[in-house]
RNA sequence: GGCCCGUUGGUCAAGAGGUUAAGACACCGCCCUUUCACGGCGGUAUCGCGGGUUCGAUUCCCGCACGGGUCACCA
């Protein structure tokens, strides 16, 4: 190999690629930024859909980036053709608007933004085909011819011989291929790999800081992979290497699973004199299968995918926010201490990151969706479920917005102010809670507490729509619930609790005979409210038609 | 199997060589309350196991176990 022509064989290699290193650093200035400003990216691969693993990552990178002054990126790495998806690269620009992470440059369906591109992989093969070029000119690559039968041939010798996977040392068979053996094969068409020819002893230990984990130590890399495959497109490793010292990435933000291929990311630094950026690699989603956690699959778990909980109806900033309190656990304390502070406000921190897999908690991101709901106006809780069952349930969209001030009045109870209801969890249930406000949706179900009697309901019925005047306020309501309760020997709460046992039971008891005729249930919010909104014409109609249902309850009652 | 990472309550987790081992979710109970909610209060943990170091370790070190990740011309 020394004594092998390097330029030569370059040159045969690469016969069309005539730009140099020098030509295209040119082309990649180091960024002027302020002081500390971080630049991160978020590359994903276009094979259609975007997980939670990626929002993940996505909210670590435009936080660290917008927290310094620096730069968030997007870069498509499309270097695999065979798993791309039509329409893959849509998907994701949809997904960084959706959730509202603004990114500086990078890739998009018109003319890209930003000075550091092209940011779509497939369109940077000249780059990565002069750096290989160049790695062969210095003789730390080399072409190899190997099928994919004699790759699981040296692959199950190695199995059986016990002996380390991959292609190193005397496995690595092309690795000295004489020039007039690479001559003919290139010759008779052979298609072949670049590999990198690594240096690396695996008794000595390469040490490096990951943000995350901390300081670590791995043996040296000895393996000779492939950073050009056989259609000129680069792996992974030999993209990132590239990329992201020329767009000037200073904080790689990606899965744990990354954690194993360092090694190599540092040599093939190294094999350039370029200064490695720093790495996050993030903890892993997990979740529980049977009695064990598991690594969340994209094949499996269903709620891995973003679409999942659009369907579901959670809010953009519900996922975030959840997410956030995964990253930085001590989020969820500044969320409580600031309710109203948007989240952007939180100052994020690598340190805070947690260095093993957490569970996805359903649960929890119930709650932070109930609070972020709870904390938004009618005007904008309207807008979103109309947004969603616009998508997903469109005869509920129609309702909604047959009167949009209707909506918007129904979603106003018992909202703002300090401790605000939390109904709606998900916009998909929100049908449900809504839906005695709404004649095609009320389906009643008549179960009246145990403790009033047939009589007095029927009375609480029959005699109520005489005292009830739709213009009363708060006040005036009550006390005539009151009168009426009264009337009937139902005191109120205090009087009731004093002699528990002088009594049939109180207001609360006559409110709820009320509440069950005129929504159908035994929860409602605020019920004057509702019925001031409800309208005295579908009040008066709903308590006859409980107390019709009442009567002929007890007709069959006494037929028995 | 090799290599790497991890292990505090059901879950997410804070934490320090000597603490009553935070907080949040879930669950249970109580209180407040015209109902429903909201809210408030309270309950359940000796920090995977075995060895060290130390006056003292859950906190430091070493083994083990368990869990996870990774060993592609996928990212």
């Amino acid at each position: 190999m020394k004594s092998m022509d390097t330029n030569r064989l370059a040159e045969l290699l690469f016969p069309g690629v005539t730009t140099r290193p020098a030509d295209i650093e040119a082309l990649y200035p180091p960024r002027t930024l302020p002081e500390g400003a971080k630049v991160t990216r978020m590359a994903p691969s276009p094979t259609g859909f975007m997980h939670l693993g990626n929002l993940f990552g996505a909210i670590t990178d435009e936080r660290l980036a917008h927290q310094s002054r620096g730069v968030f990126y997007l870069r498509i790495e499309d270097t695999d053709q065979k798993r791309e998806v039509p329409g893959g690269v849509e998907t994701i620009l949809s997904v960084f608007h959706e959730y509202e992470l603004p990114f500086d440059e990078g890739a998009s369906l018109g003319e890209e933004i930003g000075a550091y591109g092209p940011y779509r992989q497939r369109r940077r093969a000249n780059i990565y085909q002069t750096y290989a070029k160049e790695l062969i000119r210095l003789g730390k690559a080399y072409p190899c011819f190997c099928t994919e039968e004699e790759l699981t041939a040296i692959r199950e010798k190695q199995a059986a011989q016990k002996a380390n996977f991959g292609y190193y040392g005397k496995w690595a068979v092309h690795r000295d291929m004489p020039l007039p053996e690479i001559e003919a094969k290139l010759a008779a068409g052979v298609p072949f790999v670049v590999r990198f020819r690594s240096e690396g002893d695996p008794s000595r230990r390469v040490k490096f800081t990951d943000l995350v984990k901390g300081a670590m130590e791995f043996p040296e890399n000895d393996q000779d992979v492939v950073i050009l495959k056989s259609d000129g497109i680069p792996t992974y490793h030999f993209a990132h290497v590239i990329d992201d010292h020329l767009m000037g990435t200073t904080h790689v933000v990606r899965g744990e699973e990354w954690l194993a291929t360092l090694p190599i990311h540092v040599q093939l630094f190294a094999a350039f004199g370029w200064k490695p950026p720093k790495y996050v690699h993030t903890a892993q989603l997990m979740k529980m299968d049977g009695a064990s956690k598991r690594k969340l699959s994209k094949r499996k778990d269903p709620e891995l995918a973003l679409d999942f909980y659009r369907k579901e109806g959670y809010p953009v900033r519900a996922l975030k926010e959840y997410l956030l309190t995964l990253l930085n656990s001590n989020f969820e304390d500044w969320r409580i201490a600031n309710p109203d502070l948007p989240m952007e406000d939180f100052p994020f921190t690598t340190k805070k990151m947690s260095v093993s897999g957490a569970l996805f908690d359903i649960d929890k991101l119930q709650d932070v969706s109930k609070n972020v709901i709870s904390r938004m106006s009618a005007g904008e809780v309207s807008a979103l479920l109309r947004g969603w069952a616009k998508e997903f349930d469109s005869a509920f969209y129609n309702l909604l917005s047959r009167d949009e001030s209707y909506t918007e009045a129904i979603l106003s109870i018992g909202r703002g102010g300090k401790k605000p209801r939390k109904d709606i969890t998900v916009f998909s249930g929100a049908k449900e809670y809504l839906s005695f406000f709404f004649d095609e949706l009320f389906t009643p179900d008549y179960a009246y507490p145990e403790n009033v009697c047939v009589t007095d309901r029927q009375r609480i019925l029959t005699e109520y729509p005489a005292l009830y005047d739709p213009a009363d306020d708060s006040a005036v309501w009550f006390q005539k619930v009151c009168a009426l309760a009264e009337k009937l020997g139902y005191p109120g709460v205090k009087e009731y609790k004093k002699s528990p046992d002088a009594y049939k039971g109180h207001v609360g008891d006559v409110s709820m005979v009320l509440r069950i005729a005129v929504t159908g249930r035994p929860n409602s919010p605020d019920l004057c409210d509702v019925m001031r909104l409800l309208g005295s014409e579908r009040v008066l109609c709903r308590l006859q038609a409980a107390a019709h249902a009442l009567s002929e309850e007890t007709e069959e009652k006494n037929c028995d």
